[in-house]
Parts: C-alpha cells; sequence; structure tokens
DNA sequence: CTGAAAGCGCTTACAG
DNA sequence: CTGAAAGCGCTTACAG
C-alpha cells in the first residue's frame, strides 16, 4: 500500500504517522517523540529536520492513540457550592457529569471541592485544602470574588491552569469564562418586566439574605444592568427593596404584606438570584396577579410557578453548558494543547409559559 | 499490581479488560470478543459462562482502543438544502462540522447529499441518486414529507437507521428526532405578537413563494400552533395572508402597499420561514414602526433586523445542535450500540434586541 | 543524544 | 468452536 519513498505526496488524504515522520526524517520514532513533545535531547540537525517533515506534512496525531499508549491521567478540580436536589447548582452538576463521561476517555477524571455558597468561611476552608492537594488544572465558581482573586495567584504561581463560571473576573489570569453576561443579564430582566408597566409604576427587589451572606458579584452585576435599563427608559417609579428569607414564609409574608399596603401602585417584582419561586409564592396567596414578576434560572419551583402563570418570565444562563464547558475546555488544553477562547458570553434565554416546557436538553 | 485472581473484588475502580474477562472464564480474548460482538462460532457453555462475567463486572468496552484496533469506519450521509453563507441551512453545517471533527476520533466520516428546497424535483433526483450509494446511517431534512416517507421505507429494508431533522414524521421508523416541536414554536410566535396587541387589530401573514413551491411541513405546522394560540385567546381581528416573493422588493412593495391601504388597522405581521426580513425591510422602509413583527431563526439578515429594533421578536430552534445531535446520535449507535431517546425536542428560543448579541455559540 | 522493544486494550486474520 | 499472534499509532523505560 505505502511505498517507502514519497509518503507525503502519493495520497493528500492518508494520514501520516509517526513512522512516516521518523523514515522521512531518517530516525527513530522515538526521537519523533521528542521533538513533538519538546522534551529536549535532541541534536540541533535532527531536531530541524523533523520539524521541517512535521511542517510540511501537517502532521496531526492521533490522541486516541496517545491517551491510549501515554496513561498518563489529569485531575480537574471543580470548585463549586454544593446544592440540593431542585437547586440551581445540580443543573450545573449535571454538565459536569455529562464532560466527566466524555473525558473519561482521554484519562481526565474529575475532582469536585464543594462549599457552602451561604458562607464565606466554607469557601476559606476549602481554599485552605485545595493549597495542599494535587490537580492539573480548575474549574472555579466565583461567588467569592474577593477570596478568588488572591487564590487564582497562588495557582498562577503553581502552573496550574484554570477557568471561571457563574460570573466573570476579568482582572484575574483565567485562561477562560464561561457564563453569561451578568450586566447584559439584568438588562433582559428589565426589558420583560417593564414592557408592559406603567413607567410611573413600583418595582419590588426581592434580596435574599441568609445566615447573614450577601448577594454575589453576579447578583450586583445583574442589577447595575437592570437599573442601567430602566434608567434609559424613562422608568418613572421607586425600586423598592425588600430583604427576604429563605426558610422563613411567615415572615416573609408579613414584611411584604407591609410593604404592599404602604405602595399601593406597585406593579413589578423582581429577584437577581434563583430564588423568585419566593416572591411568587407570595403573589399567588395573596392573588396579585396583576403583578408582573421576574426572576432568574429554571430551577424546579421557579419552573413551576412559570408554567402556571405566577411568573412572568424567566431569564436563564445554562448551567449546565457552563459546567460542561468549562470541564471539556479544560481536558482540550491538557490533552490537545488547544486553548479556549478567553471570554465565551452564553445566551441569555428567555424563558415564558409557552416555551418553557421545552426547557431541558442543554447539554448536547 | 493486579493479582491472579479475583481481580473483581480488589479494587473496585479499577477498568476490567477483556483479557481480565478471558482469564475469570477461562478462556481466551479473542472468544470473549466473539461473545462481546455477538459474532457466535462459541460453545454454549462458554457463551454462558463468558456472559455471566460480562455481567457481574460490567464490563465497559474501552472505545477507543477499539476504534484504534479495529480500523471499521462508518459513512453517516446528511440529507439536508444547499445553502448560501448567511442562510438557515448554514447554521445547521455548522453543527454538522462540529459533529465530523468529534466523529472522526472514532473513525466515523460524514457525506453530505444536497437538494434545492424549492424544488421538488431536485430532492427526487437526490433520493435516486442515494439509492444507489452505500452508506451506514442517515441525517434526514425532512423539508419534503410526502417524498421523505416513502424513502424511508426503502431504508428500513436495507436495514440502515436515519434520524429526522427539521420536523418530525411520527409514522416513520426514524430512530430519532432533534428539533423542535413545530406547533409550539407557532403558540410562542403567537404569545410574542400578540402580547402587547389590541385584540381586534388585524395580522398580516407573510407567505413566501419561490419557484412554485410552498410551504413546508414545518411551516404549516406552526402556523396551526399560531392559530390555535390565538382562538384560546380572544384574537379578534383577521390574519391577512400575502404572497411575497423572494427575489422582488418592488413586487413585495407595491402588494404591501395595497395591503395596508385596504386595511389600516394592521398592528402586527408574522412570517413561518426564516425570511421575515422581507417584511422587516418593508416595514422600515415605510416607518411603520407601530408594527410587530415576530418571524423565525437568527440568520444573519433577521439579526441585524432584530439588532435594529424592527423585528419585535425572532423565535429560534438551534440549527447547530439539530445538525451535531443528528449525527453524534448515529455515531453512538454505530460506534457503541447506544440508541438514542426517539422524540428530542430541542428548546424553543426568544430572541429580542436585548439578548441577541449572546446567541451565538449554540454548539458546545 | 539515540533507537529497539514492549505495551496501552481491543480486533483480526489464520491455523487448527 | 478455539487460541496464539500480529497490529492499530503512540509512549515509555531502558540500554547504549
Amino acid at each position: 500500500m505505502r511505498s517507502d519513498h514519497d509518503d507525503e505526496t502519493k495520497d493528500p488524504t492518508a494520514t501520516v504517522r509517526i513512522v512516516d515522520i521518523a523514515r522521512m526524517a531518517g530516525v527513530s520514532t522515538a526521537t519523533v517523540d521528542r521533538v513533538i513533545h519538546r522534551r529536549g535531547k535532541v541534536s540541533a540537525g535532527n531536531l530541524a529536520r523533523i520539524n521541517e517533515v512535521l511542517e510540511r506534512v501537517h502532521y496531526r496525531p492521533n490522541l486516541i492513540a496517545r491517551s491510549l499508549a501515554s496513561g498518563r491521567q489529569y485531575v480537574v478540580a471543580v470548585v463549586t457550592p454544593r446544592f440540593a436536589e431542585g437547586e440551581y447548582w445540580a443543573d450545573f452538576e449535571a454538565g459536569i457529569q455529562r464532560a466527566e463521561a466524555e473525558a473519561r476517555r482521554f484519562n481526565v477524571v474529575v475532582r469536585r471541592f464543594g462549599f457552602d455558597q451561604y458562607d464565606r468561611s466554607s469557601f476559606e476552608r476549602l481554599l485552605e485544602l485545595l493549597r495542599r492537594e494535587s490537580f492539573d488544572a480548575a474549574v472555579l465558581a466565583t461567588l467569592f470574588a474577593e477570596r478568588v482573586v488572591p487564590f487564582t495567584g497562588e495557582l498562577d504561581r503553581r502552573g496550574i491552569p484554570y477557568v471561571f463560571v457563574d460570573s466573570d473576573l476579568p482582572e484575574c489570569r483565567r485562561m477562560a469564562y464561561f457564563g453569561t453576561s451578568s450586566f447584559d443579564a439584568g438588562v433582559v430582566a428589565a426589558r420583560l418586566l417593564f414592557e408592559r408597566m406603567e413607567a410611573g409604576a413600583d418595582i419590588v427587589v426581592g434580596n435574599i439574605r441568609h445566615r447573614g451572606e450577601g448577594g454575589s458579584n453576579q447578583c450586583r452585576e445583574r442589577e447595575r444592568g437592570f437599573r442601567d435599563y430602566l434608567a434609559r427608559h424613562d422608568f418613572g417609579g421607586r425600586l423598592l427593596d425588600v430583604e427576604l428569607r429563605l426558610d422563613d414564609e411567615a415572615c416573609n409574608a408579613r414584611t411584604l404584606d407591609d410593604l404592599f399596603a404602604r405602595h399601593p401602585s406597585i406593579a413589578g417584582a423582581v429577584t437577581f438570584n434563583s430564588t423568585c419561586y419566593i416572591l411568587a409564592g407570595y403573589l399567588a396567596s395573596r392573588r396579585r396577579s396583576e403583578v408582573r414578576l421576574v426572576g432568574y434560572d429554571v430551577i424546579e419551583r421557579n419552573r413551576r410557578m412559570l408554567s402556571e402563570g405566577i411568573v412572568t418570565a424567566l431569564v436563564a444562563q445554562r448551567p449546565e453548558v457552563q459546567g460542561y464547558r468549562g470541564v471539556m475546555s479544560l481536558c482540550a488544553w491538557l490533552v490537545e494543547g488547544v486553548r479556549p477562547a478567553s471570554v465565551n458570553n452564553l445566551p441569555i434565554d428567555i424563558l415564558v409559559k409557552e416555551n418553557i416546557a421545552y426547557y431541558t436538553n442543554n447539554i448536547i
């Protein structure tokens, strides 16, 4: 089939292998391998000759053979909040699982490291643990931005590449970011909410406090975008901030009853995290169907409230895709040396009652 | 490392290989291979024993090694409309390319077969060609439903699995469908259009005729969904059908000028294929910014009209994902024997001016 | 600095 | 019906 000479001209579609390169350059396959992997210990003459051949034939390694032969295993650390079923980060985990299954083929394994998103010190303890662990790359959720930043400095020094998910911190040397533009996700929520409201009506902004922790980096950016849109569209009403509890329905009801009593002109409501089902539950119980409500993320409780027509619209950010691409981009980097684009702004999805039923299967 | 006995109990995470199975069953690897691939020529005793072991250890073949060793190549035929840059099917092709790159690793190659979506006879000629071609599986776009149906009967007889994209034909024995629910995509368009319209205003329905061909299977279903929504929401106006030309702006302008003159109460417009930029161009030229316009698919010309605020909203169906998953599902079936879910209704995406900029990268 | 040889897990003729 | 042996393309000690 393959003649001993001019292999590279005979059949342009034939894959050229290391033995072919070796024969063309008049060396052994081991020497070619050293050049390909820049392991050094190759004479200048051979180096030049082999590189020339590699270039000329556009050598593309067979990654399948490589991973089978090398047995080199890479570990990708995934650092995210812990979660219960039905919570936002469970969707993210679905993407991780999908990536894990694919990456295994290339000897890449995933190790998960969880923290409590409502407890800064739990994140700090996790970082302490990570300092002692060994891994080849990391996916980092950036909720506690001011703790993430210095930690990435340590990773830089250790030469460990990392990607961000959830929200971006452009000042860090992350290899990539996968997530939505939080600011524009705020703009979209504003458009959906304000679209059919009287310009002078008031809007409730529900903030969730839990164990003393305030909003994340991401929530702050969304709120900025939201306010920016309103400012550009002649919003003449007031934004009424209200503090709600994650686990205290009765308390929330009292707070909201009071708020609505004092502001009869409320026509809209919004939350910047995934807990808009709390406000939705209140509106449903008080039969305030005239109040438009927009929130974030298709978690089960929000989905139900949307299907029932209590929530007007949800803005979503494809958490499964964030998880999947976060892991796979590092896999591609470790195994193939392929560098991902640095900023990957995922689509900002809009869900209403009529299309929510199909919002699933975001993982290809 | 690995002791000669009780391999399956020592380390539950260790991958068990064919040699391990062979040793446990007291046969050679070749015999195990015959059982795994159901090639027959194995004694009843060995067959039972090997199957028992396979079962017990949950044997998972190493696909990388398999594809490297076997060299077996599969061909997936992709049968879709030809397209020019910027047209709808170009996005579909992007997904095919992505799948092609991944599938190559498993020795699966794709062969494209194009037809003219505005010329039924071109599709018929293509089917004639396909009867003489050899391939292992096929992705079929179902635009000419009444021609596709009998052809799939032939594929059934040839034992060739196929998946549908674009719209489903449940009466066929397709292995899977990847696409949106066309009916509900029509419902969504109606909601977006009608949301802020007076119930009594009229709506223009733009139909594109090109070289005598009418709408596709998919367009008909979308229109059904659209009308269904209006019927359920007290729509009191009229739906005004109008025939537009793909390449004759002047003619379209005359037609529409006439229509608007006769119906001053028009407040909305819709098209059920990807050419809403035609209506948008007209509305822009006549400065009819009060007319809401909803269409389908984020092709470049629609995207621009949406960004400029001329189109109110677009409904989209992730063509790249359809192409990608169509090919990859067949790849998984051919290589791993994994059967896809039969109906895969993809999300129905809603795009407005505020989120259109990020609607890209739908391929993971 | 260099190359011969063994091996990754699986498949494929081939000889019995 | 069965198994020993070679090979897929690449990597890895190891001996020189």
